[in-house]
Formats: C-alpha cells, sequence, structure tokens
DNA sequence: CACATATCAGATAAACTGAGATCG
DNA sequence: CCGATCTCAGTTCATCTGATATGT
C-alpha cells in the first residue's frame, strides 16, 4: 500500500495510461530480445508485411507500417545486407524497389514470432487464456480504429 | 479488405503489439494536446504524483514514475518556473528538494484530466461501456505485475 | 571517506524534415 | 514541367551516462 513506487490513482485511473506503459514495456523487453540478433522492431514489422502480404515497393511499404519512407530506406538496407530481403527494381517503373522476403527472412521472422510470443507470455502472466483472448479481442478493436488503420 | 495499409496478419495477432500501437497513439494523441499548454506527458505524471500522495523529495518523484533524477530535475524546474510547484531544502536533510503541489499546478491537473479523458473517449469510442471497463481491469492487472510496479 | 542528492553536459536512438538524383 | 520514388544529411526529442558540487 505505502509502496514508494506505486504509480499515481490519478493515472493508473486513465486506461489511456496503462496502455501506454504496457505497451511502453511491451516494446522494450522485444526489443531487448531481438537486439542480440542485432536486429529492431521494424525489421519485424517489414518482414512480417512481405511474409503475410508479398512483395512491396519499398515506398508501400512505408506506408503500411507507418513509418517514414527515408527510415525505411535504411531498415530495408539492413535487412538485404543481411540477406533476409532482396531488392529488385521494378521493371514497369524503374523508380520503385521490389522488397522480396528471403526464406532466411522467413525463417528469422518465425524466430522473431517465438520470441514475442515468449514476452506476450509474461508481460501477460497474470491473465488466464480467456482473459487474454477478451484483452486481445477489446484491443484489435481500438487498433482497427485507429486512424491509418481502417478496416 | 485490400486496404494497402492494413497491418500485418503476423503483428495485429500478437497483443504485445497491439499494447505498443494503441499505446503509441494514446501517448501522442494526449501529448499532442498538452503542447498547446507548453506541457509533457512527464509534467502531468508529476503532477499527479503529487497530488495523490503529497509533497515528495525530487528524488522520489524520479523513483516513483520510473524516470531518471536528472531529468526530472529539469521537468520540475519547468514546473516551478510555470508556478506549478514549490521547490524547498527539507530541513531535516538539505540535500533534498522538497517538491509541493500549487494551487495552479492542481488546477493544471483538472484540466489535463479533462483532456486525458477526450483523448481516451476518442481512443475508445469502438467500444461499449462495460468494455472499456473489461479492458481497464485487464490493463490494471498487467500494468501491477510490471517490474517497479508492485502492489 | 563513502554514500546520497541534485544538476549539468554529452551520448545515443528514434522520428521527422529538407534537399537532391532518378524516373514517369 | 510536374510529380513520385529512393536516398542522404541534418534536426529534434526522449532517454540514458558520466561528472561535479553539495550535504550526510
Amino acid at each position: 500500500m505505502n509502496d514508494p513506487d506505486a504509480a499515481p490513482p490519478s493515472l493508473t485511473g486513465l486506461s489511456t495510461y496503462l496502455l501506454s506503459r504496457t505497451g511502453k514495456a511491451a516494446r522494450a523487453a522485444l526489443a531487448e530480445r531481438l537486439a542480440v540478433r542485432g536486429l529492431r522492431l521494424w525489421h519485424m514489422a517489414v518482414l512480417a508485411a512481405l511474409a503475410d502480404f508479398g512483395p512491396h515497393a519499398q515506398r508501400d511499404l512505408a506506408s503500411r507500417l507507418g513509418v517514414d519512407p527515408s527510415d525505411m530506406a535504411k531498415v530495408v538496407d539492413q535487412l538485404a545486407s543481411a540477406g533476409r530481403v532482396e531488392r529488385v527494381r521494378d521493371p514497369a517503373d524503374r523508380r520503385r524497389l521490389t522488397v522480396t522476403v528471403t526464406e532466411e527472412g522467413r525463417a528469422a521472422l518465425a524466430e522473431l514470432d517465438t520470441e514475442a510470443r515468449a514476452v506476450q507470455d509474461a508481460l501477460l502472466a497474470p491473465l488466464a487464456a480467456a482473459e487474454r483472448e477478451q484483452l486481445h479481442a477489446l484491443l484489435l478493436r481500438v487498433h482497427l480504429a485507429l486512424p491509418g488503420n481502417a478496416g
């Protein structure tokens, strides 16, 4: 009760504060795990987008993931250097670079997903399985309504 | 369905991703509102901690909110310049600065809370009232289990 | 002397901005 | 000529480190 590190009720009474805090903890925990492989969160996001939706122009990748095109250039460059994606000029529009995930990329994504599940299990440890599903369903609806995620 | 800006299911299937994304959106939306008053999120957090728990040594404020003491020095300094908190030397231990919220500070906090509620209403618009309470209860349990928030 | 507190200066990483090169 | 794509360089902001001054 008298925990000197307890958060202010004025803040914990706000769902947005809890979202912000738990989201930050989730991100930090996963980022730490990816760092030991020399990867960052955007690397995983790019691999996931390519695996789920197939090859993208670099511009479309940036748009889908909500990241700046100039930053996407660096991320894709790093993934290409590691052999996890391939970049080829689109013959139909030679401004565009078509990015494709490689087999190494798919394998890496599978491992990253395992890491993410482990982080999630740790984070959601206080919740029972049914509660986790509830939480996920609620979050999914909130996420879908975010600007730029229109369903 | 073919929305070119839809997020990858590999990611939206992870609750941690949804937490991270919605949390970021919540933080950004509130930060934008506070910015027009020349405030940032930490300012609100400090005011909330002082209002909820009474005066703190600056070091204890940093510890409670999980922010670096060197950064807390700046935040408190800005709040003091705006007359929202007061700093006095602790006579019992003259290394310590006891920080107290002023009436202006309390008034500001009330306004910030109104802003936060508005942001929250917008963010959680897709959910019914009972669902919002469910979400809040689940998040609260996850938050309490985070390292440094031991209850 | 060892430790704690507050503060300052600098490092680091993430996100954003602007400009240039290539191409449609 | 205008606009889109990719890329590089630089800015901004938050967070973290290190060092210093003061006090216990």
